[in-house]
DNA sequence: CAAATATATGAACAATTGTTCATATAATCA
DNA sequence: TGATTATATGAACAATTGTTCATATATTTG
């Protein structure tokens, strides 16, 4: 038999499902994504996904609330990173899911 | 060097976020959870999360038309079960980096 | 210092979404 | 068949959320 996943009571299932929701938009999981290879600059964001600056900032502050990227300043740019192994680890696992998922159609 | 995060266009990410967005709900995301271990009738999940009949199918149609969960019929009974081994996999990823993330406070 | 560049913040609005209420469909049993 | 149980559906509403606009803060450079 596989592995246990541990039971979560009503409010751990509520931290998780708000990881969840933060990833849930196409533009904040957009902005996620461009910066998994390297920190980004909000402006190279914000070019780069065609999106506006002040779009790019809202998302990113609350992707820094939930601590799924920080961000660093550097003069006068800030760049932005994925916080740690574990969500570049748990981007990379869903998107694997959702791949191999896609191919058995 | 780590594995790399294959780059999806525009068009994928915004599907990847369609299935997170719908684990961003933390009611579908209990009831998901609760049909890790089994089948369960709707009746069933209704009454052991305490939510509404109602409420709990309009949720479980939004998962299975996301095909994280697929519904067999027996009788008067339609049981519930996670589509297949990718969702659960993905959701016991997923609930181990949350975990781990917790644990390094 | 003032000007310029890069980012952040707050208010406001449109659109989406979770939930409820009322009701319909499906299946079993008398 | 009609009655009962289990689930599904549709409309309506309240609340949340993504986005924009205007403006503020921070950093560098002249």
């Amino acid at each position: 038999m596989g592995c246990q996943v541990p039971t979560l009571d009503k409010q751990q299932v509520t931290i998780l499902a708000e990881t969840f929701r933060l990833l849930g938009d196409p533009n904040r999981l957009r902005i996620l994504m461009y910066c998994l290879p390297e920190p980004r600059a909000v402006g190279d964001i914000a070019t780069h996904l065609e999106l506006s600056q002040t779009l790019v900032s809202h998302h990113l502050r609350l992707l820094k609330g939930a601590r799924l990227v920080r961000g660093e300043r550097q003069a006068k740019h800030v760049f932005y990173e994925l916080a740690d192994e574990h969500v570049r680890d748990m981007l990379h696992d869903m998107v694997h899911h959702i791949a191999e998922e896609d191919a058995e159609d």
